[in-house]
DNA sequence: GTCTATATCTAGATAGAC
DNA sequence: GTCTATCTAGATATAGAC
């Protein structure tokens, strides 16, 4: 592997700076916490980044390409729409185990981060994530396994909330697997908590 | 009304810095923007309170008092597990409605809060709003109205979950009224979505 | 690639006049 | 109850030495 520690330790700053934004915010993490996490000064960090700014750029771009490709390979699958919503639900949780940062970065600043032009293609991925969604509700109405009575917009907001929120307190490691709270949370939503 | 003006400018700025809070953040908000969005400048704030955090702490406390008043109405009532469950659900959709800012404010900012000893008793508050969810679901599994098969600590935060962080996208008087959405929800977390 | 040193800016908070 | 003026602390970012 040729040289992996150059190439690495921008990755390795990534990591720790996600960690920070994750558990602190990215307003209440000073590019200062950044460096002491890494054992370095914070001027060192501009050897690396632009700014404080372009590290979260970095962080979300690169975790949302991968998701969202997975979303895609799901859409355009042949299962049926129960299992690909299913797969949809499955992949989201497993993002959640394996980008927990990642994930929590965007559930919690990107309201706030929104208000830069430069993170403009995060509402773009809201838009295109509300579409996924609703293509799979659609398609299971459709082909009916789903309840054709419910407000599908209002539907696609529960799952999604649900399933997103989960990374405030999933821990990797904990005393459930994120396959099995993604299982349980599936019966919930298909099947509902009535007797 | 006698000396409505003096009583209420605190409650005013109150509110004022609330929607902030509750728009951009704690940490995001100034206290220049505070006193700008009430047409004063940022010292004379410090005549009515001791420092920002003592603003938010005042309108997390008023708030919970009412909100945690009602839940301790509801698990008194004689009404049926179901009903009371229901009836939960309903009385925090109506806070998302009634207190809008609030409660986006003690969803978002809570972690953060919660770093300083001051804001020790959100934990306490969160303790107790496990307890009631609980509470409610353990008896309405014990009365058989509810699937006995399901993990009640999952399903609490489920249902936490999704009725709390519906504050992030409802908006007061917008195309559907809080109670309709609470309807929804309940009958896609009763029967599920499955048809 | 990291450190030293520092420029620049912004934020919370205070004191006293009006 | 608000304003003027300002202090102080902490944050982002830069320049150049090592």
């Amino acid at each position: 592997m040729p040289d992996r520690a150059p190439a690495d330790r921008r990755g390795e700053l990534l990591a720790i700076a996600a960690r920070l934004f994750a558990d602190k915010g990215f307003k209440n993490t000073t590019v200062r916490d950044i460096a002491d996490a890494a054992g370095i000064l914070s001027g060192s960090l501009y050897h690396h980044f632009d700014s404080k700014e372009s590290m979260v750029d970095e962080i979300l771009r690169t975790f949302q390409e991968e998701l969202f490709g997975q979303y895609d390979e799901i859409l355009a699958s042949d299962a049926d729409p129960l299992a690909k919503l299913e797969q949809a639900v499955l992949v989201s949780f497993d993002a959640i185990d394996q980008h927990h940062d990642e994930v929590a970065i965007f559930q919690n600043e990107a309201a706030y981060l929104l208000t830069f032009d430069r993170f403009s293609y995060l509402a773009d991925r809201n838009r295109q994530s509300r579409e996924v969604w609703l293509t799979l509700l659609r398609n299971g109405i459709d082909a009916g396994v789903l309840r054709d009575d419910l407000d599908v917009e209002l539907t696609y907001r529960f799952i999604r909330d649900t399933v997103w929120v989960a990374v405030s307190w999933y821990r990797p490691g904990g005393r459930r697997t994120h396959t099995e709270i993604a299982k349980q949370y599936l019966s919930i939503l298909l099947e509902g908590i009535h007797s």
